[in-house]
RNA sequence: GGCCCCUUGGUCAAGUGGUUAAGACACCGCCCUUUCACGGCGGUAACACGGGUUCGAAUCCCGUAGGGGUCACCA
């Protein structure tokens, strides 16, 4: 088993889990799973300022709730833990002494304030800012005056000269870079926490990681860890860069974006399904061949072709999402549609959370009538509107529909009819409507729409007869009689 | 600014030297349904630009332009 694929997604506990990393561990799985490998999730946590409290766990609980699956991690264990990396310091530990041993690191005593300093004059003369190594061979005597000042040292590595790195994205196929892009840089914090280009290189090698698939942003570290892998006598895995999602205005999707919903926490929220952000979301920037777009997550683990990945990025487009979303919908038990949206009629105050039985099925009757165009959860509210309005507004459509000629006389005939009909229901109601269409002659449009529009204010809506069922006997014949008045004043 | 990456309709995208340049979302129209919704059918709309290479370029090469990423003791 010495080829067995194993990749991993590694978390970082700073927040809620984002739709962009929430690809990357999308993408991580569908690799492992289509090549038989193993999945692993390993938090990195070397940033101690940064983590939150619960940040690990909800990073979790939103991937296991997209369908994801993991072979190890912090709570399912594994052969190669700890998973977490401040529980690894000391794993750590023994490579850093290896390369001061080999003098491929060295310690440095310069102060943030020196640091900045140097950087500054840099700036001042047209360069590029880059780390000059000042410190890479301090003589005892400097080390000693430093340490009696009270310095404490980070460790950086001595990056080699003259050498270009080179490597074959899965993404991008060859990508270079030259070493003399980059100063020496930091491994080990003054606080005596590795850094995390170095804490992933260690991790990924004793992981046994074998593909790395991570976000555009991290093409800039791979020559660095790529100087590690050398320095240790390792052979690196092989590297992907996804491709970065953009908002509308084409940047990296930032926080501040505050019309794009950018965390799976929120799109559960808004009552989306796992099943359909899973199947977008590989669909950004991955393409399978043919022409269909809905797949489960079962096709996708055997349609996935790294090949495919595409190389440039990708705009969140919502709309989109949403259509899928509702394609999901569609299809869903009547229960799960239910589950979906009666709590965002409940937290819109439509209905009370302690309702009687016959008020929440009512409820629920409203929501199925809305089955096939709900998108999302919450759009039930919006959608249900008429429901729960006492006065219903007439827009200009509307307003025209109800001036036509035939309007009045179908409207008249046809609450005559409804004062009478003691069972108010569906069937009941459409044979009404039928009566009526015999006893005025219009039929079609003619006959529908004033009736439409007068009970439920709309030109647009769900099936017309059950519809007026469930908006009651009383309210139905309330708003047309207040039509019939105002038509005829 | 240096380095790296990217560039097919408004958006997601197929395409790997010869196609009427797919498909999906959105938008518009028509049909079905005696209304609406669903569904079906159709339409508008794209190879960033300029040079090569070639009998022939969306596809290969070189420029230009535009966009993005990155330049931390953050990941």
């Amino acid at each position: 088993m010495t080829n067995e694929v194993r990749v991993r997604y590694a978390p970082s506990p700073t927040g809620f889990l984002h739709i962009g990393n929430a690809r990357t561990a999308l993408f991580n799985y569908l690799y492992a799973k289509h090549f038989d490998g193993k999945f692993i999730i390993r938090t990195e946590d070397t940033d101690t300022k940064r983590n939150v409290e619960g940040g690990e766990e909800s990073q979790l609980t939103f991937l296991k709730w997209l369908g994801l699956t993991w072979d190890e991690g912090v709570d399912v264990g594994g052969d190669y833990g700890p998973y977490r990396q401040m529980e690894r310091l000391d794993i750590y530990q023994k490579y850093v002494e290896e390369l001061l041993e080999k003098g491929f690191a060295y310690k440095c005593y310069m102060t943030e304030e020196e640091l900045e300093t140097e950087r500054e004059e840099q700036r001042a003369k047209g360069q590029v800012p880059k780390h000059s190594g000042a410190h890479r061979n301090l003589t005892d005597e400097q080390i000693a005056a430093f340490k009696a000042e009270g310095r404490e040292p980070s460790i950086r590595i001595k990056v080699p000269e003259n050498t270009t790195y080179t490597f074959n994205d899965i993404v991008r196929g060859n990508v270079s870079i030259d070493s003399s892009d980059y100063g020496d840089w930091v491994i080990v914090k003054k606080n005596g926490i590795p850094t995390y280009n170095f804490a992933v290189v260690i991790d990924d090698y004793l992981m046994k990681i074998t593909h790395v698939l991570r976000g555009e942003e991290h093409i800039s570290n791979t020559p660095r860890q790529m100087m590690l892998y050398d320095m240790l006598g390792w052979e690196a895995p092989q590297f992907g860069h996804l491709t970065l999602i953009l908002n509308e205005d084409r940047k990296k999707l930032s926080k501040r974006d505050q019309h794009i919903v950018q965390f799976i926490e929120q799109y559960k929220d808004l009552g989306f399904l796992p099943e359909a952000i899973f199947n977008f979301i590989t669909l950004l920037g991955w393409s399978p061949v043919g022409e269909e777009e809905l797949f489960d997550q079962a096709t996708l683990i055997d349609l996935f072709d790294p090949d495919r990945l595409s190389s440039s990025a990708a705009v969140f487009d919502q709309k989109k999402l949403q259509w899928m979303n509702g394609e999901y919908i569609k299809k869903e038990s009547a229960e799960t549609v239910i589950d979906l949206a009666l709590p965002h009629l409940i937290e819109a105050g439509k209905i009370s959370a302690d309702a009687d039985e016959e008020t929440l099925q009512w409820a629920k009757e409203i929501i199925l009538l809305y089955q096939e165009q709900l998108r999302y959860g919450q759009e039930i509210v919006e959608l249900t509107e008429l429901f729960f309005k006492e006065q219903i507004a007439y827009d200009e459509s509307a307003k025209a529909v109800l001036e036509e000629e035939q309007a009045v006389e179908v409207l008249q005939v046809f609450a005559d009819k409804l004062i009478h009909l003691d069972s108010f229901e569906a069937d009941e109601i459409k044979s009404k409507v039928k009566e009526t269409q015999k006893e005025t002659k219009h039929r079609g449009k003619k006959l529908f729409m004033p009736i439409r529009v007068a009970t439920t204010g709309q030109t647009h809506g769900p099936e017309l007869q059950k519809a007026i069922e469930l908006l009651g006997k009383e309210v139905v014949l309330a708003r047309l009689d207040q039509v019939l008045s105002d038509l005829e004043s």
